[in-house]
DNA sequence: TTACGCGACTGAATTATTCTTATCGTTTAC
DNA sequence: GTAAACGATAAGAATAATTCAGTCGCGTAA
């Protein structure tokens, strides 16, 4: 590459180290030597008048400027790669690939146990699962720091695709021996008992809510948290009562002394939704894990 | 390169051939020399099994499957030119650059001739001006499809920065000889007339009715329109009234046999907002044209 | 139709770059 | 304290890219 302009391949070997966080371990990740990863590094130093990274103790320290430079390149090349691998089939048991997920905490009980199952054939693949607000969703898939987000139906621009993954019923949870466990759950007794509501909002009624209005009856809530695990622990230990999407329930009840009831009336299901970047959606990889994602329901 | 990986490099000069769409002129424009590209392309076309290129009469036209590279991986190489270019100083005059510009057509006008003019200096620099709808503002920030967004203030993630570009005051058009135009605008000659709407939303008022329903008053508005230029038309043809931003009123009167006139009460402002993606603003060459948009006000 | 010129393609030789092998100096861990 | 691990460096080898020279196809003009 003549000129000053930097050569891109070297942006390969600097993701990877930095990956990595040792020279060797990088050199043997890209299948080259070991001193060839040094002197792609060097020649990286020289462009940036950066040491990039410090030996310490034995890893390799990014410095603040290449923290700075991987975190804007990253996502770029990231679509590249997408890009470049668009037209050529993927092949998991081979190929290494990272897949980055929007997970809001209660699906990450629900779907990391059995995709990571289901995933342990292919061990060059790696799941990193983080938590990101609604409102940044779009976005973050738009700058390929998402592959996919599953949540439940948001309003979305048409560069957003998105698909059903799951309908998830809700069914109401009790202590055993909870006295309305005795018999099926009617409304009287539903109403009768107090209420815990998990919402990520700090107000506003949950989905249940919506539908009792409608039939012209209202519950009492007397604790919102931001947790089902935490508000479990609560139902254990008192006669209250907490509604909640029933794959979720079935997952926490296993370990808990708690009974699951079916609702007193119909309540709108819970729907799931899986996310994606309509553009880049068409890499195999990706095409290859929604596959993955919709096969473990 | 070895292994079955592509160069990098070579999508460099992809990326040009396309805009090109000749081999020669590519080559000038990498300073390469014309076999040197044509080999490049040939790698490439080994790669994709692919023509990429066909000539047709005397330019080389994209296959099908060169338009879907391209198109998913332009936004990366941007971002990653734009990373790379992160560390060092932006030279306007010498350095080529395209920005491309979300504009709602009002801003076109009242933005792009003192801009084009500002920058006439610099012969490398290129504007591409997209109409987006709002809903896809953010995304196409984030993919780095947009460099920049114009407009009014709306919510947005912390991905996404902005700043106020303009405050622009509400004026009422009336034209030439009208009635109410002999004396100074007061309330009830304002709402004794009829009124035009220019909004791009299909229903819902104005911003100007949410303060007149704050007075405790009505207007009527008789025409609901797309442009303002449609219904400064519109105005110029009746006695109907025009409330709009004084900016675009001043650049449409001129050319217009309208009156400009003081609204009859304090309306709000129309606050005009510049937007960016917040890690990508970090770039010298959007820096720079950050402030070439705040010096033209 | 034919001649001319432009622009893309090809092949061989040269040049330049990048990789590898071998070795050294540190650092870390046992 | 010693061995192992890791990154930097030097020099030679291999590979890849560039240039130069020439061919071919196509469009344009005589």
């Amino acid at each position: 590459m003549a000129g000053n302009r930097l050569d891109l391949n070297l942006l390969h070997v600097f993701d990877t180290i930095y990956r990595e966080g040792s020279l060797t371990r990088a050199a043997k990740a890209l299948h080259l030597t070991q001193p060839a990863v040094s002197h792609s590094l060097s020649r990286l130093r020289d462009h940036f008048d950066d040491p990039l990274f410090t030996r310490q103790g034995n890893q390799m320290v990014p410095t603040p400027l290449a923290r700075r430079f991987l975190e804007s390149m990253k996502p770029g090349l990231t679509q590249i790669q997408g890009a470049v691998n668009q037209f050529h089939a993927f092949d998991p048991a081979n190929q290494r690939k990272t897949y980055s997920l929007g997970l809001r905490d209660v699906l990450e009980s629900t779907f990391l146990p059995p995709l990571m199952q289901r995933l342990y054939a292919y061990p060059e693949l790696e799941i990193a699962s983080k938590r990101i607000p609604r409102r940044d969703m779009e976005t973050q898939l738009a700058a390929g720091k998402l592959d996919f987000a599953v949540d439940v139906l948001l309003p979305v621009s048409n560069q957003t695709s998105h698909e059903l993954l799951r309908q998830d019923r809700l069914v109401v949870l009790a202590r055993e021996g909870h006295p309305l466990a005795a018999d099926a759950l009617d409304m009287d007794g539903y109403l009768s008992a107090r209420h815990v509501l998990v919402s990520s909002r700090a107000e506003g009624p949950g989905i249940e809510d919506f539908e009792l209005s409608r039939l012209g009856v209202q519950r009492s809530i007397r604790l919102r948290c931001q947790h089902y695990y935490a508000a479990c622990r609560v139902v254990e230990g008192t006669d209250m009562l907490l509604t909640m999407p029933e794959t979720y329930a079935q997952i926490i009840s296993e370990r808990a002394n708690i009974t699951i009831m079916n609702p007193p009336a119909d309540l709108p299901s819970v729907d799931v939704h899986l996310y994606w970047h309509t553009a880049y959606g068409q890499e195999p990889a990706l095409i290859w894990f929604r596959e993955q994602l919709k096969a473990i329901q």
